[in-house]
DNA sequence: GGTGAAAGGCCCTAGAG
DNA sequence: CTCTAGGGCCTTTCACC
């Protein structure tokens, strides 16, 4: 499905998205033109896409993170309206506490209100949404590949010098 | 502070982190000089970072959101602990029924269970951790600037044909 | 802040193992 | 699925506005 190359091409890509396939392709042993073509097969498959990421707080937006229970109506009907919302950047269903996740992205109060009483919370079957509002992005990193390179040593790094 | 060219850019960067900025340049009308000068200002204020987004579920890992509640000793303190985890992607401090919120990426269960039973749940001041595991990603798309560009008629693209 | 120009490297397609 | 090869585009750096 996806071997140890891939792993190790996505790695590179979570710590520097617009890194060159060449330099890629050098630091795991294969040529620009193999590393470009599984590049692309990942993304075909939505194993990985590389985005812009931003910070909310330094951009002056607000962020929230919303939990959302679901009664009478399947999970996946709601999860759909939200997922229509531009504002709304991520959309998941979950087991625990609450069926679905939404994160969402605002321009200020009055943008996150009208969006959480006029629209979220008029979606049929949303039940109870719970909001945080999000205060500091403390961590937003993709410097460790994962769990694939523990912590370790200060000082180690995935790429190379 | 970030003008409207600056958004544009990040509009851009946002729907696919690989664009050149040549073309990012053509279609705002900037040289493709000043289109990077701007990158990397915005980079290095930590702005915007483009990385590579893998899908949980479809790679076979396990991604877990955690709302944490903290007791007597300091959030900002907590957080630290947190992002010091490797497969802890995201910390941020919040205003709503938690204080903390932080995503997680785990290899299989045994792994989320030592991450939670012995390590997140130890850390000093962590009063609760409700944690709710990905079944599925329904959105997580860039495909929207935002909240600048509204969904609109079907069809409509933020990006030149 | 902005531009343009030159050198080098990268991207991409094609074609073959 | 991999590679090499090439033309064209992009990146990088520079000097200058």
């Amino acid at each position: 499905m996806i071997d140890d190359l891939d792993r190790q091409i996505i790695d590179q890509l979570r710590v520097d998205g617009r890194r060159s396939f060449g330099e890629i392709g050098r630091s795991v042993g294969l040529s620009e033109a193999s590393v470009r073509a599984r590049f692309q097969r990942l993304q075909r498959r939505g194993i990985i896409q590389v985005v812009g990421m931003t910070d909310a707080v330094k951009l002056g937006e607000i962020g929230v993170h919303l939990a959302v229970r679901v009664h009478h109506i399947p999970v996946s009907l709601v999860a759909r309206e939200l997922s229509r919302m531009p504002e709304v950047r991520y959309v998941a269903s979950c087991v625990g506490p609450y069926d679905l996740i939404a994160d969402v992205r605002c321009r200020d109060l009055s943008h996150l209100s009208e969006l959480l009483t006029e629209r979220v919370r008029r979606v049929n079957g949303v039940a109870h949404a719970e909001a945080l509002t999000v205060l500091d992005v403390l961590k937003d990193t993709y410097l460790w590949a994962g769990f694939r390179e523990l912590p370790a040593a200060p000082g180690d790094r995935i790429l190379p010098p």
